[in-house]
DNA sequence: GTCGCTTTGTGCTTGCGTTCACAAGCGCTT
DNA sequence: AAGCGCTTGTGAACGCAAGCACAAAGCGAC
């Protein structure tokens, strides 16, 4: 389920504060979901709670993390060196959650051989070959539009099957490969929308 | 809907490659949606195309923008100059899909009085008074978590009514205020979960 | 002008996710 | 040891969104 990780942040969150047990009730307001739909979603991963007691923090974060696979390091390959894939290479909440960034590629000249966060770019066109010696299955485009598409193709054809794409543009991929889409244009636009319904719906009462 | 903007982006692309009529069809297509949904999602907006034939882009391309309320300029404020802030604050896609970033701010003595892409930080202290100035209606909050509830506090007080939310935190605003979520590690995790469910099966099957 | 092809717009069914509401169960107190 | 209060886990109802399938409608050809 796509609420694990929140449910999951919420958790250590709690766990950080020395909280130790927690009802479904407390977690959901922490996660911002219907305590029921917490309870629901828990109960898909097993019966981890104590009725008239509630979940163990500890016990039920090593319960979700295991259910996401986060027991494990996934290494992953970031492709494209902008200022995005540079605040991503930065970012330090991926190491913390089990992701561990391996590679940095990049198509331009200029990048390729410097350092970023400790690690050197390199060049696009060893891609396949640093897919396949590291065993990368995650990969993480925020390249340009114009070239996602071909480098999401070539991930895929070097074994990739879960893309974290960053670029507006949509992704064709077979079945077996997950694409997750981000786009912060696309969020902004659906603010916009929003804050225009609250200003026509007015012109329309006055009419 | 929070699909315009995805039709939007791909009407855009369309138009640019010089398609002038485009089918629900093929628009469908490169939205990657199905064909019954697009066209309920157009018929909510009016009867924009012509049967037999399609939609003619640029038409289609003005009717969304208009709908998703893309036909003025939002102002926009930044909070939090980090590596992402840094990265969106030069993100070239904003401007030219109708939001203009007006005000970048972060609480850091050092970055106060800098320039990003061609704009000064201000410091954090002026934050109400920015917004107000500029009647800004959306924010954009890339600090770390643990102040993003209050920056989303101040945001709100001093008149925001829709945030766009980088930090890994669950933001409480009133009902009117909207908030939209985007996780990074989160979309990770996703990815991961899927990955695991790739390999576990094949364990299970052989038991 | 009429016929047929193509594509939109939409009623209706189907399925999924959310939510309510309650029974089952655990621990604490007496 | 028994009862009481609290919280989980889940069966059942509800609502919404997705998708099918077809009727309505425009355009071109003959």
């Amino acid at each position: 389920m796509a609420r694990l990780p929140i449910y999951l942040r919420a958790l250590t969150a709690l766990g950080d504060e020395g909280v130790t047990m927690v009802s479904s009730e407390e977690l959901a307001a922490a996660a911002g979901v219907n305590s029921a739909k917490l309870r629901k979603d828990l109960s898909h991963l097993g019966s981890y709670g104590t009725r008239g007691v509630g979940y163990d923090v500890d016990y039920l974060v090593f319960q979700v993390s295991r259910e996401l696979g986060l027991t494990q390091d996934w290494p992953v390959v970031i492709v494209g060196l902008g200022h995005l894939g540079h605040a991503l290479a930065n970012y330090g909440g991926f190491a913390s959650r089990g992701f561990e960034i391996r590679a940095l590629v990049d198509a331009d000249p200029h990048l390729v051989g410097t350092q970023i966060s400790g690690r050197q770019v390199q060049p696009l066109s060893r891609l396949e070959e640093i897919v396949r010696a590291h065993g990368i299955a995650i990969g993480v485009i925020a390249t340009p539009a114009a070239v996602a598409q071909s480098v999401c193709g070539r991930l895929v054809a070097a074994g990739v099957s879960s893309i974290l794409n960053f670029a507006p543009s949509v992704l064709a991929v077979p079945d077996d490969v997950e694409v997750r889409q981000v786009d912060m244009s696309i969020e902004l636009q659906i603010l916009a929308f929003h804050e225009q319904r609250k200003i026509v719906p007015s012109l329309v009462a006055g009419l």
